[in-house]
Formats: structure tokens, C-alpha cells, sequence
DNA sequence: TAGTCGTGGCG
DNA sequence: TCGCCAAGACT
């Protein structure tokens, strides 16, 4: 009788079997035309990998495109207005990203002369450049060996050795940094790190992952193990709170009123609707709309509010050019014009 | 260590 | 409809 559930002993491979392995599947069925990775400059890959974080592949491109036509060289979007960055930034999310990025390029153009560095220690004092992305643009933008532990390398490495962590805790996550520094080939590192972000992205996914495709299925622990539902071991959420939101809506022929919001929250320095903590007195709803944030849901309702005076007020066919929320663009793009 | 910080797609 | 998750950094 056949045991359908019987797996190889696994074994990992060594260092320079691993890399082999996973270069080759790389060149044959990894991601090769995506537009950061043609035509490969430094700047191209900061902004990419800004861009990149905690944010998908297909999401990006098209900003991607739009902001290299935009600020084409470091030095364009180093002089370049914060409006005119966020408003290139606006719908893409996690707005810091954007003043980082735009910091950066300040940063390179006036410390190196518009060069980014080649290497993880001088990178990472670039602004918004951590630990991943210090490492991902040596490796990408230089070709030089540099370790990249991402949310695809975590999931990779923990099923592949097996490493039964939390793994959002400093222990586990500096197992695989070290996991991942020791595997680091010295040669063809952009391929390399390249390979481990195609495999976690494409097979080795969160949930249903392809291990029949895979290159490293025979010696992968949690495959020999069957734990490959299970790793990695994620700590349980409590789920997010709902918050209530009331923004004020003052539209004329002249336009709507919109106030750029503080530096400090949720937001940071968006052109946004008027805000309010308690809900206007003697107002009329004129609407209401529903947002998820990563940490908290908006349930917010939108009065009929006419402001006094001296606020800004912008019509609505040149909202476009204002860096604004997603879901208040939306609302007032469903507004008669 | 844990919270903050967006948005869209997917099952 | 809802929870999960994505090329994380910063505080």
C-alpha cells in the first residue's frame, strides 16, 4: 500500500547548492520585465523599492511609470515642491514613504553628489531606507552580495528549515537574518535576491503554495514535515476597532473646501475635507462612506457645512493635481459636476 | 516590543 | 462580507 502522505527525509542544501538552485529557476521561471528592472539605474530601484514596501508588484507599476515621468532623475524630484510629490504619491498609501523618498533624494544629491552608495551601511542612513531595502538596492541597483529578508524571504526560510518562531519576534526574525546572510552567494546577487522574492511571491505563497513547482520542494523541511499549512506561525491579531469620522462638505459653483491636514496621524498633510470631532449641530447628512485602514475601520458621515471663510477652496476638475485620500476622492468624485 | 501608517485584491 | 496580506520603516 502506498503512503500518500509519505515525504523525503529533508536536508537542506548547502549555501552554494541552495543559490544555484534557485538562480537557475530564477532565469527560467522568475519576474524578468518589470519596469525596475530595465533600463536599471540606482534611482529607478530607490523608487521601486520605496514604492515596494508593504505594497504589490501590479499596484506599483503604474505609479512606478508616472513618477519617472514625472521626476525622470534624482535630482528633478530632489528639487521638486512636497505637493508636487504628494500628489504624485496620492492613492498609494502610506504616505511617509513619500517625504522619505523625496528626503532621499535631498539626502543623495547633497551627501554623495546625486551617487547613491553602493553599500548596507551607508544606505541605511538614507531616509526610509531600513534593513530590507538597504540591502534589496545593493543588491538590485549594484549587483553586490547583500542579504534581503522581506515578508517573502520570512515565509520562505521559515518553511524551509523549518523554523517554528513567531514570526514577528526579534528571535525569530534574527534566525533568518543570519539564515539569510549565510546563504548570500558572492556572486549574481541580483538574480539571487531576485529568486527569493519570485519563489515567495509565486510559489512559496502565504496560503496554497505550489510546491509541486517547486526547485527546493526535496530538501524543504515543512514539506518533509507536512507543516507547510502551518509555517509560519503567526501570533493571533485582535481584531481592529471601528472609529467614527464627521467631515464637513462646502461645495459651490466655485468649488469644494478642502483643508491640508496636520503632519502629525492619519493622512499626514493630505488635502482632505474638514474634519470635525463631535458631528456639526442643526447640519444635514449629505452622505456617509466606509474605509479599513490597516489598523482601524472609518465610519465616517459627511454634513452639508458651509465654512466661514478664508479656507481654500478647489474645483473639482483641479482636484486631481491636490494629493488627496482615496476614499475622499472617491466621494467627491461621486458628486454631480 | 508594539503601535502607527493605506490601499487593493483575493478566497 | 470579511479577514488576510503585500519587495517595511519609524517611533
Amino acid at each position: 500500500m502506498i503512503d500518500k502522505t509519505f515525504r523525503p527525509k529533508s536536508t537542506p542544501l548547502n549555501p552554494l547548492e541552495f543559490s544555484a538552485t534557485v538562480t537557475n529557476w530564477q532565469r527560467q521561471y522568475g519576474r524578468n520585465d518589470l519596469p525596475w528592472q530595465i533600463n536599471i539605474t540606482p534611482y529607478r530601484v530607490l523608487v521601486s523599492e520605496l514604492m515596494l514596501q508593504q505594497t504589490q508588484v501590479a499596484t506599483v507599476i503604474p505609479y512606478f511609470e508616472r513618477w519617472l515621468q514625472h521626476f525622470p532623475t534624482i535630482e528633478d524630484l530632489a528639487t521638486a515642491s512636497e505637493d508636487a510629490v504628494m500628489a504624485q504619491w496620492q492613492g498609494l498609501g502610506y504616505y511617509s514613504r513619500a517625504r522619505n523618498l523625496h528626503k532621499a533624494a535631498r539626502y543623495v544629491v547633497d551627501e554623495f553628489a546625486g551617487q547613491l552608495p553602493d553599500n548596507v551601511d551607508e544606505l541605511r542612513e538614507v531616509p526610509g531606507v531600513g534593513p530590507y531595502t538597504a540591502g534589496a538596492i545593493s543588491a538590485f541597483a549594484f549587483n553586490k552580495p547583500a542579504a534581503i529578508v522581506d515578508g517573502n524571504v520570512k515565509r520562505l526560510f521559515s518553511r524551509y528549515f523549518g523554523i517554528e518562531g513567531e514570526i514577528s519576534s526579534a528571535k525569530t526574525n534574527k534566525t533568518i537574518w543570519s539564515l539569510a546572510e549565510q546563504y548570500t552567494p558572492v556572486t549574481d546577487s541580483r538574480r539571487y535576491a531576485q529568486a527569493l522574492l519570485d519563489l515567495g511571491a509565486t510559489v512559496c505563497t502565504p496560503r496554497a503554495p505550489s510546491c509541486q513547482e517547486c526547485p527546493l520542494q526535496e530538501s524543504c523541511n515543512a514539506y518533509a514535515t507536512d507543516r507547510v499549512q502551518i509555517l509560519p506561525t503567526k501570533k493571533m491579531k485582535s481584531k481592529i476597532p471601528t472609529r467614527s469620522g464627521n467631515f464637513l462638505l462646502d461645495l459651490t459653483s466655485d468649488g469644494v473646501v478642502l483643508v491640508q491636514r496636520s503632519a502629525d496621524g492619519i493622512w499626514p498633510r493630505l488635502w482632505c475635507l474638514p474634519e470635525t470631532d463631535e458631528p456639526p449641530k442643526n447640519a444635514t447628512i449629505h452622505g456617509k462612506f466606509k474605509h479599513v485602514f490597516s489598523h482601524y475601520k472609518l465610519d465616517a458621515t459627511v454634513f452639508a457645512q458651509s465654512i466661514p471663510n478664508g479656507a481654500t477652496r478647489v474645483h473639482l476638475d483641479e482636484i486631481e493635481s491636490y494629493g488627496l485620500p482615496t476614499p475622499i476622492r472617491k466621494y467627491l468624485n461621486t458628486l454631480p459636476t
